[in-house]
DNA sequence: CGTCTGTTACGATGAATGTCGTAACAGTCG
DNA sequence: CGACTGTTACGACATTCATCGTAACAGACG
């Protein structure tokens, strides 16, 4: 269960995170599914993320939050395994994710 | 001090604001201003408004954060106050806006 | 060693948007 | 009523960015 001997991507540090490019980040509307899904499955890696736009377009996604110092990634093998910087993001923006990740949807749906 | 009875712009129902539009209205930094001076001032028309920007430019930001569900604004004589819906927002998503007003600001300013 | 799967990097393109200048509009005051 | 202040609406422009297709790269497996 030690992951910490494994190789990680570049990751901003913990201080260096700024609110709004954090903001930014899970303002997305894709971004926003990614880390609700990221939450759900604690880790996951590219292909397995299901969300409607193309793989190059996801790691340009994973690749946007890992630079705000949302996702951490780790290099398994193969598989490139993302996961929430929860405890990062909760001790540099305390309460600030929990209500992005418990919101409810609006109560107009997209009627689109 | 009952403020009902005066005229109000129009903004969205508090269970329409959608999440992803919150979000993005206060991941710009101007508006991130806006709203922690906002916060700070209470209540503030457009001129007030301290923020190294042109008022056309202004108002365009005070839009999007009204028809985001993030500020309410209401008609005084010849003024237009704006003010956070901060008991809206912390009913619709609670703990929200709480950490966004009081994060601190990144260690490594900005240097590039 | 060769192949395959998974992942990322790069370049291009169309859309969204932050910014501004100007004009129009409303309310106030003399 | 006329002028002035404050506010917003509109159009335009430059920049940013989300998306895609293709290609390159790394590790696993036989």
């Amino acid at each position: 269960m030690r992951e910490a001997q494994d190789t990680w991507l570049p990751q901003p540090d913990l201080e260096e995170v700024d609110l709004g490019t954090v903001l930014q980040a899970v303002a997305d509307p894709v971004r926003l599914q990614i880390v609700r899904l990221l939450d759900a499955a604690g880790e996951a890696s590219c292909t397995s993320l299901d969300v409607p736009v193309k793989r190059s377009t996801v790691s340009h996604h994973l690749k946007i939050l890992r630079e705000g110092g949302v996702v951490a990634t780790r290099l398994v093998g193969n598989a490139r395994l993302s996961r929430l910087r929860r405890d990062d993001l909760e001790d540099r923006f305390p309460g600030l994710l929990a209500p992005i990740l418990l919101a409810r949807p609006p109560a107009r749906p997209r009627t689109d």
